[in-house]
DNA sequence: CCGAAAATCGAACACTGTACAATAAATAAT
DNA sequence: ATTATTTATTGTACAGTGTTCGATTTTCGG
């Protein structure tokens, strides 16, 4: 019983990706549906299509909605931090994030969009915005880089903590016998920073 | 219209698993489905889920049975190297394989299992015989080092690697602007076995 | 040869995403 | 004000999915 006058195109839209995160948090990317989403907010599932197209779309948009709120947290967590402490919280903001909302987490990796479609631009605009927070910290340690060089590191330094969140989170490392992941990351972000001519204070 | 006297357990097993893996290929994780893998052999789904119990269990066996192709694949390429170029063998090992098995290498990081389940036998034996290779490699050029020092290393330098090729393959990469990123991990790996005293000829 | 055990099938069940005609509502035009 | 037109929303249909389970075969042990 979808009611038009209720809400309008942008609210409906905020309603559906708020229950979309709900569902995706709770179930995981296995058993999102947008079927789901749409009883919850109690319009037809018709109407979800209607509004973003496909599924994938929408696990997208929520997707970015993740970056988005993770790059708030992120940025908060930083606010009391100074020094080479900065490089450290972000190695933890992404483990800790990563922990605390596992499904979302999960599913911006899960997520594997059909060939013939491409990224939906929120969700470039947003994972760009997270991965700049973390360059702005790169480029501190290392002013006498270039931003080519700031561009690469940072994401050379993202995919190596990456690496091993994923691994913690899927149970790789479990398997075969790895012990304090984090710790290991972190060690791994200084060696790397160290190898490139990085100023910690 | 299944023909027990066709095949053995074993050998409707083996066919089973090779069905599953074409399709998983062909099609990726998205697109994989049972019934597919039954309807390829001239099996109904029922024997399928007979044999495998559940849909997790019969995907978990197909990654599995990549594990072991993979190791076969790294150990033939490594015959082949000697002295440092074994450790830059191991890292494009990674992203050759990923890159031409593109769907089945997705496929060990996109099926996340149900909480209530455990990895299959197989899968954990096989994972383990690939890391092995890699941690014989590693032990190699740190002939100091401990047992858990090399196992560590060995999962935090595969972790780093996995991180760059996910990045590479998922999109991750193209998007915030890093390219050569093969050319990245193997710094990346260079300067994490130099920073752990690696003698590396 | 016959009875027990195992394998295989095929049909149900409750789901899924997507497509689309029918309906309802809001807006524009006259 | 009353149409006409655009837009939103629904509900249904379709072709899939994994899983369950009774019925039917086939195999094997005694």
């Amino acid at each position: 019983m979808g009611r038009r006058s209720d809400h309008g195109r942008d609210e409906l839209e905020a309603l559906i990706l708020e229950a979309g995160a709900a569902v995706l948090a709770e179930g995981g990317y296995a058993r999102f549906s947008a079927r789901e989403v749409a009883k919850r907010i109690g319009y037809s599932v018709g109407t979800v299509m209607h509004v973003f197209g496909n599924v994938d779309r929408l696990v997208m948009e929520i997707n970015a909605r993740t970056f988005a709120a993770w790059t708030l947290w992120l940025e908060e967590r930083l606010a009391h931090a100074q020094g080479r402490q900065r490089i450290l919280v972000l190695v933890d903001g992404y483990f800790a994030f990563a922990r605390e909302h596992r499904n979302l987490w999960s599913a911006i990796y899960e997520h594997r969009l059909p060939d013939a479609m491409d990224f939906a631009e929120t969700l470039v605009t947003h994972r760009r915005k997270l991965t700049g927070v973390i360059a702005r910290e790169v480029a501190a340690v290392l002013p006498e880089a270039t931003e080519t060089t700031i561009t690469t590191l940072t994401g050379s330094l993202i995919a190596t903590v990456h690496g091993h969140c994923a691994f913690l989170l899927g149970g790789t490392f479990a398997l075969i016998g790895v012990e304090h992941p984090q710790a290991l990351a972190e060690t791994r972000v200084l060696e790397i920073l160290a190898a490139n001519g990085a100023d910690l204070p």
